[in-house]
DNA sequence: ACTTCCCGTCGAAGCGCTTCGACTATACGC
DNA sequence: GCGTATAGTCGAAGCGCTTCGACGGGAAGT
């Protein structure tokens, strides 16, 4: 009825409460012929060591818990492809993943969490530039790596999406189409002025690598919303009206340039060239046209951190792991080659 | 350095450690004043209880699994929003929440996890209607509850989407437009056929509710992508070209539909409406227009889910809990009336 | 030959908690 | 007044494991 223990094997096997346990772990020796008893009297009684008490004894208890915010706008598949890949890694090497969404309440709901000593290590993602858990983590000494990084992470591990070189990347293959005019639709400014990593640093990629190209950077915040992505463009158009290409930090907003777009008449990708910056498949091909995206590594974000994490825990000598993934560019239809603007000025909304 | 234990908090407020146990617990009565002492005991050194200890002393680990399967066809925004829901009902009953993804590699491994008795029951995410994971948990008798449901259930809790209830709301919208000729877009004849229970539920109801209407049923299968949402389209428009609104359920072959139908210069909700069963806010907003959609209650679904099975946890006499909740319709861009079909035959493509 | 070492094994002491039985002191019935 | 509950507390026995110290015996060192 109730679980084999660990005393049974060891009674069925004729050996030592201890010795299965050693044969289990191979913490201590154990002989080729005492090692062949114990396995069969597991198998045949079916057992499974008892995670608590392993963990309770050990003082290990296996279990790493992944941290996430109650995002503002929610997650998108991007972040649930990231939540698998951490989960499954974390299976594959005999590690549970416990989810903590921590609310608004703070670090003090999360502290106690970690003083019940369940978790041997923590996993934060949608870091912050500045993140009050991180402080908190660091403080209280628990073995924890990020995915997403806040300002000064001399000292800590972490994986990030490299987001200035998928600015870069963005650019370089906008201005290999022709186009010497492209915009950049950042996050909101809230959003930039509170630190959001993604943001802030997605921002400086793109001045950066216009510079180098020898254009000049034009860049707007914009709000998470279709209309918000609307009203920016034509903002934008009026103030720029020689943009041929956009590259966008979030779909929503861009699904409202698009509209907009459509409603002077524009054709996507003849008129105006798009390009969404660390966007998944799921959501780019969602889009008439599907959008030329920089699609980020996300399972693989999630992978490394649990790796990360993992190793830190198990091997004594850890050094720091800091890796920043690439995204990678997949053609669609809402990138062609840079318009004669001239022609498209005289553009008028398409009859209804 | 170490965490405080219940020891320390017992000598602090010169007590025995089983009364700090019972002032904790209030399995037993405690005096108010001894429990004065003990608790500020406990805040004076910031106690709180090893949940390893203690799952292994009462047998209760207060953690559950939720089990999910590697994701058929991948998961979208409404999972996510699911399992967020999930966690953060666990969390809010002093639960925790650990991620079991499923591999193929089948139910022994499932056991085997089970055998660890790391977890107090488990909810089962995403179930088909013959599942071989409900199968073992039934057998080897472990409290567990589900999101969706097999074909039979008799016994067990589920909460799930009413998906004949879903399909017949869509079904009333389209005809009080005026639609006389719907279609329903399933997904593939093989997720049918392989017992999907969304696919074979929502055929059902929809069948059911045209008929009630006095229509005649017109449905197809059809894959999950956007090719596959084009040709089933051009097929289904050649067989009855009297459709003038579609029911789809899957968002990838409805962005296929809208192409299909751009390039025979069909426009939506014009000439043709649209409605999305089984959509989150989110993808919806994705396409031109947005999509009228039935958005399924996802956190309540995994909210609904956690507490059924903490409640089998805890109540001794808990009794079955059986939902089914209704998805909300919210009215977006890709309806209208129905159009004059004799007008739309007379369109061709668009020029480019 | 005798120490020294290491392999393989055992028994026992915890890990930090819950829970059971027992005990004391007070309250109650009649 | 005497039994009999009952509130309040204590000590001890586990829960199922890891790990430490110890010990017997064969291989190796001199």
């Amino acid at each position: 009825m109730s679980a084999p223990t660990m005393l049974e094997v060891a009674k069925k096997a004729n050996v030592a409460l201890s010795t299965v346990s050693y044969a289990l772990n191979g913490t201590r020796p154990v002989s080729d012929e005492t090692r062949q008893r114990i396995w069969q009297a597991m198998a045949e009684l079916g057992y499974q060591p008892n995670a608590l008490a392993r963990g309770l004894a050990s003082r290990r208890s296996r279990i790493i818990a992944l941290l996430f915010p109650a995002l503002p706008r929610g997650f998108g598949a991007t972040e649930l492809e990231f939540v698998t890949g951490a989960a499954e890694t974390a299976q594959s090497r005999g590690y549970h993943l416990v989810l903590w969404p921590t609310e608004i309440h703070g670090v003090t709901e999360l502290q106690q969490l970690i003083r019940q000593s369940l978790v041997d290590g923590v996993l934060v993602m949608e870091v912050r530039l500045s993140d009050e858990r991180i402080d908190l983590l660091r403080q209280i000494d628990v073995p924890f790596s990020m995915i997403g990084r806040p300002a000064t992470a001399a000292d800590i591990s972490y994986a990030d999406i490299d987001f200035e070189q998928t600015t870069r990347d963005a650019v370089s293959y906008l201005v290999l189409l022709g186009h010497r005019q492209i915009a950049f639709l950042n996050h909101s400014e809230e959003a930039f002025d509170a630190g959001y990593g993604p943001s802030v640093r997605a921002a400086s990629g793109f001045n950066e690598a216009a510079r180098a190209a020898g254009l000049t950077p034009i860049s707007r915040f914009c709000g998470d919303t279709a209309l918000d992505g609307q009203a920016v463009f034509e903002e934008l158009i009026q103030a720029h009206p020689g943009v041929t290409a956009l590259a966008t930090m979030n779909e929503r907003a861009t699904v409202g340039v698009m509209q907009a777009a459509a409603a002077r008449g524009w054709r996507i990708p003849d008129d105006l060239s798009i390009v969404s910056l660390v966007s998944s498949a799921r959501v780019a091909e969602m889009t008439l046209p599907p959008l030329t995206a920089l699609t980020p590594p996300s399972a693989e974000l999630g992978r490394l951190g649990v790796e990360t994490l993992i190793g830190q825990l198990e091997e004594d000598d850890h050094q720091l792991v800091q890796r920043l993934l690439p995204c990678r560019l997949v053609i669609r239809g809402s990138t062609g080659p840079s318009p004669d603007v001239a022609i498209r000025s005289q553009l008028t909304a398409r009859p209804a």
